[in-house]
DNA sequence: AAGCGTATTAGAATCATTCTAATTCGTTAA
DNA sequence: TTAACGAATTAGAATGATTCTAATACGCTT
């Protein structure tokens, strides 16, 4: 994510929660950065860590916290797992597939091929009654780097259960 | 599912646990049949339930205990969620969409249309270079029962923070 | 500079899931 | 039939991410 597209998606999401009232603090601004800086689709505890170096005394619940609001607006997807962490995009934040290393915990976008969203919401609401609003596509498996270094995160990712 | 379907992928699911070495106790059996049995593709708590109601004195350190077996023997697929419980799909044990309801909490197959999934595994593993071995797809929204009753499931989900 | 509503905090609470260590069950072989 | 061994099962404790709580601090507005 270049320099001119951090800072155009940054002033999207204030201004989408200025839009509901939230004043932008300058720890909210710095969960806004550490989320939209991260390539990692982060926990809330790595967004926790990033903002500490900035403002040590920061509470995970102000992580939280603002994280919600972020949902609320349609500004950030949640990835859910239950045998680890969240993880949270707020680069895209609109459905679109992601590739999850079950070795290394690596969730990356993919963006080759990435269905059309709207469309497929439309489809799939008109054929099944539904009214969809969300869509999630993970593929799961071994990323190149793990598929030749069957090692360091594979282990690493075992131990806490991350499959 | 009728009868014929349900005896059958019942007695599949027993063999590749047998292959794997696994006795399969009259617990364990009362396990798989409360699984396939539900069209809810149900919690491990539901089973817990399902399986007391023959067998009391069960714990639920047991259903996990089998569970994690049928997922091992690729006999189960495990839709993860982080705010309410895990839901288990006995029935049709490879990547298939769903439809989630997240007023009520049902979750259901969408059988329409499903993409051909082990083509689909391998199309991204070439497209990736990741060794690709499940595929994640569900539809999230509100299902007709609840457009029609905005009132009974929706709260009782909100409760939950199924959302 | 006061007052007020929001943001933030530390720590407790929650809840699904996993772990632990002890007990019981089932099967096999004498 | 019984002894013995490994697997299955148990109750309850432990875990860990997330949410809640109630008190405090902050930042506007006037």
């Amino acid at each position: 994510m270049d320099e001119a597209r951090f800072r155009m998606r940054l002033s999207e999401m204030k201004a989408a929660l200025r839009d509901k009232g939230v004043v932008i603090t300058r720890k909210r601004a710095k969960i806004l950065e550490a989320l939209l800086a991260s390539d990692r689709h982060p926990t809330a505890s790595e967004i926790h860590e990033s903002v500490k170096a900035f403002y040590p005394g920061t509470s995970l619940a102000t992580i939280y916290n603002t994280i919600d609001i972020l949902k609320e607006t349609g500004q950030a997807l949640e990835i859910e797992f239950s045998a680890s962490a969240n993880r949270y995009d707020g680069r895209i934040p609109v459905s679109h597939p992601h590739l999850v290393c079950l070795a290394c915990e690596k969730v990356e976008d993919m963006d080759a091929a990435a269905p059309n969203a709207p469309l497929e919401l439309e489809r799939v609401s008109q054929a099944t009654g539904y009214d969809i609003v969300r869509l999630r596509t993970d593929y799961y498996g071994t990323c190149p780097d793990c598929l030749r270094e069957p090692r360091a995160g594979a282990a690493n990712a075992a131990e806490r259960g991350f499959a």
